[in-house]
DNA sequence: TCAAAAGTGTTGCATCTACACCCATGC
DNA sequence: GCATGGGTGTAGATGCAACACTTTTGA
């Protein structure tokens, strides 16, 4: 974002040099290094199919996925992503990846974590760096893929199957077990991770393990799995929810967001009051349901 | 953590390859890479000295910093760390840095962001990976540096200085000005931060430019004003504070940490029920001081 | 004796939780 | 009419902020 300025004109090293002339000499290839990729979880809210006229449509937390169309997991599903150009930062990496994919460029987006083990890829050492979007359910431009790569949304499920916990002598051991479900148009995928905590004496570890993978490439749903834990936890006390709205909304509709999110249902007059401060009624209303109108609310800028 | 295994056993690509085929061909040298580093957050908590008999000891909160024997930013205080080994994960480098400069391993150890500016390395392109590393006050072996260079402990002040909110068309920006001072022995480094928060129509973007950085090496000033900022959010809702703490302490010891991390004063009585479940009394007391003496505690395993 | 810190109690206010209830619509 | 969702009120529990107060020690 910002050139450093030269920090230590004049002053000369062992060799005699100044950092003008030091900089000369450096020859950055003498030591091996990995390829750095940036990976794009792509998220955004969709209706589901309704025949009942007085029903609501159900919101569904969706991601975007790119089928491979070359090896290594050939013909499984992978987050977006490419490799990270030598004059561009890891963010404007993310942007142009978020763009190609999806033609989307004012949305949130978010530095989730770098995933750095040795043997990811199989082709070779490959760090790569995962950020979040948040895009509003209106523009889903679903495949604006320019390459004959096939992209599809998965709607996200994410759940707790088990839960154990083990009594050590100077702590415990938390074993839990996720289940991470993707549903497409056709295909259904499916991991399961293992994350232990292990308490001991204050030092605490958490280790995060891919069990099974069904049709998900590379390590990319222990990757999904990380962001919904973190899209759960910041939910809470932010205000992401509102990136993953339309312009106008129901209040029911962001209810079923958050829902949809946490994986749990949430009472209704409680979640008014919870984010009464954070919306700004309008004076429209949507009246085409078997029920009464419903207010149309935008997100309030005031707070 | 753990071997993918080869998901796409005998399918072909359009060269009609196999995966197996496919990554014999595969040359990983085609594209340039940038450079791979670990960069360390050291954070430990020093008593500084009091000679009055009644007076505890006020707590500080310290970080280790390395002084730069080479150019770039020769004689400049920078952040422990170094490049990635091809065999090595992000994960293990850290845990190897460290060790190797404080002969810790047993700490918390958190992954805290990557830093992908073009330019933040004059010698070539730099892409790092931050690690905040808490280690409590009993273990501080200060210099275990094997190498020549020189590492000592600075404490950290972090704070805001002044802040403005401009109201825009469908938002506003707050603009926020941070000073962080870093205290060491002989020298004092200070950096000046300047975070900008644009709001727009729900899109939020976080901007974090260094404006001034005295004796702090490369966009080191940014990296440690952003640990502190995780330090102070994470503080308030998990238990970080405790790795900072030596097996048993008393509860004024435990308040000063959070004060000072918090960069604010806490009410004695509202700060021991806050923490109440954390800890565990034991049947210890400190009794050296001019004053009624102190219950020791230790962190509560059981929460 | 007394400064300094250890430690406890109280009160008012804000927030969260659970549940009950009435309102308005399209078919 | 009625199923469905829109929308509000209330009582009890819980949590937090601010302040006042008592206790105990070493020099």
């Amino acid at each position: 974002m910002k050139k450093q300025e030269s920090a230590s004109d004049g002053i000369r090293n062992k060799k005699g040099l100044t950092e003008a002339e030091f900089l000369v000499d450096y020859n950055p290839a003498r030591y091996e290094r990995p390829s750095v990729t940036v990976d794009m979880l792509i998220f955004t809210v969709k209706k589901r199919k309704e025949k009942n006229y007085r029903k609501l449509p159900e919101n569904m937390l969706n991601i975007l996925l790119i089928k491979r169309g070359e090896h290594p997991f050939l013909g499984k599903w992978a987050l977006p992503g490419g490799f990270v150009n030598m004059d561009e930062s890891l963010e404007e990496a993310a942007y142009r990846e978020l763009e190609e994919e999806t033609g989307l460029r004012d949305v949130y987006l978010e530095q989730l974590y770098t995933w750095g083990d040795v043997k990811r890829d199989p082709r070779t050492r490959v760090i790569s760096t995962s950020y979040m979007a948040l895009a509003d359910s209106r523009v889903l431009s679903p495949k604006a893929a320019d390459d004959a790569a096939e992209a599809a949304w998965f709607s996200v499920g994410y759940n707790l199957l088990k839960e154990s916990r083990e009594d050590t002598k100077d702590g415990y051991i938390l074993r839990q077990t996720y289940q991470l479900i993707l549903t497409g148009d056709e295909e259904k995928l499916t991991a399961v991770l293992e994350v232990t905590k292990t308490v001991n004496k204050g030092t605490v570890l958490i280790d995060r393990k891919l069990k099974e993978s069904e049709g998900i490439a590379f390590d990319h749903g222990r990757i999904i799995a990380y962001a919904m834990e973190r899209l759960r936890s910041k939910i809470m006390y932010t205000d992401i929810a509102f990136h993953l709205m339309p312009e106008l909304f129901t209040l029911t509709e962001l209810q079923q967001v958050y829902e949809v999110i946490l994986g749990k249902e949430l009472l209704k007059a409680n979640f008014r009051r919870k984010v009464a401060r954070m919306v700004a009624e309008t004076k429209e209303y949507r009246t085409d349901a078997g029920h009464r109108p419903s207010k149309l609310y935008r997100f309030n800028i005031e707070i």
